[in-house]
Order: C-alpha cells, then sequence, then structure tokens
DNA sequence: TTCCTAAATAGGAATTATTATTATTTGGAG
DNA sequence: CTCCAAATAATAATAATTCCTATTTAGGAA
C-alpha cells in the first residue's frame, strides 16, 4: 500500500494525517504476518526512531475503531492486527503460533445466505468470522 | 455436572483429583457465562478459601490441554473459559460484553461438508468455529 | 493402613501487555 | 502565518498472567 493511498484513506475518515499513522498502517499493510503491537512497534522504530509504545497502541485502536485494521486473537495468546481487506477468514495452526488469511467468497457466501435464510432468534447478525483450526501440510512458500 | 462425573472425568485424563481441579470444573459447568479467570477465582475462593491465584490459572491450563475446557477470546479482552460440549459457536454481542454459546448441527453440518469437498490446499482442517458478531436484540430471559 | 514420591498447590514476587497521565508538539483550518 | 484541538512522547501505573520455591498431597506400593 503506497503512502498516499493511505493518506487518502485516513483522510476519507477525517483523521489527521501523521507520520505515525501513515508508518504504522503502512507496516501493517505489508507485513502479513498478523503482527503484535510489540512486533509492529519493533518495525516501525526503524522509520519513526522515537515513535513511544503508547503511540503506537494508540493508534491501532484508532485505525481499529475507525474500521481499517481488525484485532485477532488466538486462544492465549496476545492480540494480533489485521489490515481489513476483503471478507476473509483466518486458518490457525494447531499450536497457534502461525494464523493466515483464508479467502473464500464461495464459503463466505454460503454461510451468509444460511443466515439470511435462518435468523437467530434474539440476534442480529452483523458479520461473522471463521476460525479453522488445523495444520499446515506444505511448508511455507520461499 | 456433578462432583463424581467430574471426578471420574479427570481419572479417564489420568489427572490426580484434586479437590481444587474439582470446584473449578464444576464452577465452570455450572456458569454459563463463559467466566474469566479472575471470575472463577472469586467463586472458587468461596468453596475453597484458600485456593492460589496461580493455581486457578494452572488448573485451567490443565484443563484446557486436556480438553476438558476451552479459552475464548473476543477482540481485546481477557481470555475467558467454557466447558468443551456438543459443538458450538459463539455468537458476540457488538460492545464484546456477552458472549453466547450457539447450538446449530444444522450449520455445523452444511460448513463440515464443505470442507470434505472442498479441501483447502496445503492445510488439514481439524476443527472450526464460527465467531458471530451482531447484536442481542431481546432481553435476556429471567 | 502407612509410607513414599512425584505431582500439585500456596504464597508471593516477577514479568508482560496494555492503559493512563501529563507536558510538549503538530496538522491543518482559517 | 497563527492558533488550537488533537496527537504524540515519555514515563508511570495497572491488570493479567507467569514464574519461583517451599510445602502439601494424591495415589500407588509395601
Amino acid at each position: 500500500m503506497t503512502p498516499e493511498l493511505i493518506r487518502k484513506k485516513l483522510k476519507e475518515l477525517e483523521l489527521k494525517v501523521t507520520p505515525q499513522r501513515v508508518v504504522i498502517l503502512k507496516t501493517i499493510a505489508d507485513n502479513r504476518n498478523h503482527p503484535t503491537a510489540e512486533e509492529i512497534y519493533r518495525e516501525v522504530i526503524r522509520k519513526q526512531p522515537n515513535i513511544a509504545v503508547g503511540t503506537v497502541y494508540n493508534i491501532l485502536e484508532t485505525l481499529v475503531s475507525n474500521g481499517l485494521v481488525e484485532k485477532i486473537s488466538t486462544r492465549g495468546d496476545k492480540m494480533r492486527y489485521d489490515l481489513i481487506s476483503v471478507d476473509h477468514h483466518h486458518l490457525f495452526s494447531k499450536d497457534s503460533e502461525k494464523i493466515e488469511d483464508y479467502y473464500n467468497e464461495e464459503l463466505t457466501g454460503l454461510i451468509s445466505k444460511y443466515f439470511e435464510v435462518n435468523k437467530i432468534p434474539g440476534f442480529k447478525v452483523s458479520e461473522f468470522k471463521l476460525n479453522i483450526h488445523g495444520e499446515f501440510t506444505k511448508k511455507d512458500k520461499i
């Protein structure tokens, strides 16, 4: 994601465009490994050497509450952050070490349609995420 | 869940039957509100006045790793614990204040069947959980 | 039953992630 | 350019969880 696009996105949401926000959003966009706040911080200080840890948390919250980033959490781990893109789900490896995005419009559509036809009594669904647990059977691509 | 059943379950797993384990498992089984570790601790000290907080965490980990209890977490909240029963999913209220169990064999079957037919390349699914976000439209039952 | 030992627990300190506080800086409207 | 509300830096404080060590105990063996 280019800095220009990031600035545009921030402006659309009437958020002040600060270097800290740009660099954090860029870091999350470029890093597709669902980094923790601390990983983001470590990455970011290389570009903005005196950014404060609290600022990282602050900005992450701002991005989450403005719908640019989502917070995901696995069993017993710290929070992780992911750029919000097309509707997707997550694959969790057994040891919870690795989380991968899983895009599948067909499956998402299937479940959506299910909820359109079958309402949940006393509950209005706004979105859903499928957490798929299992194991990766292939090596990472290089 | 009766204490006898709990003792039986622990023995089956070759876990020593201690009063602390029994009372914690019973607390989780009886409390269907997905309590946090702290809520469990507060409940438990009434029956075992000098149980240590660390012990609660210890035992929870033991129960989780032996498949009796599952850890669930929502965006930005502390961990919560739930008795493992029939396959079920979770309804999350918008403000993340409330989590409710959602049993739906039909939907679970639908998704299962989907994965039987459509494998995920490089990934072996062992289980899945659907996290459904939205809002509760009715009052709690009294 | 009593004895024994590995495992479990109590108690409290330590660590880690996150939030809060306050003084300073700054983006961007006018 | 000036100004000020909003954002950030720096650091203290808090909250959740883990770690450490001495003591206790469950459950098998004698």
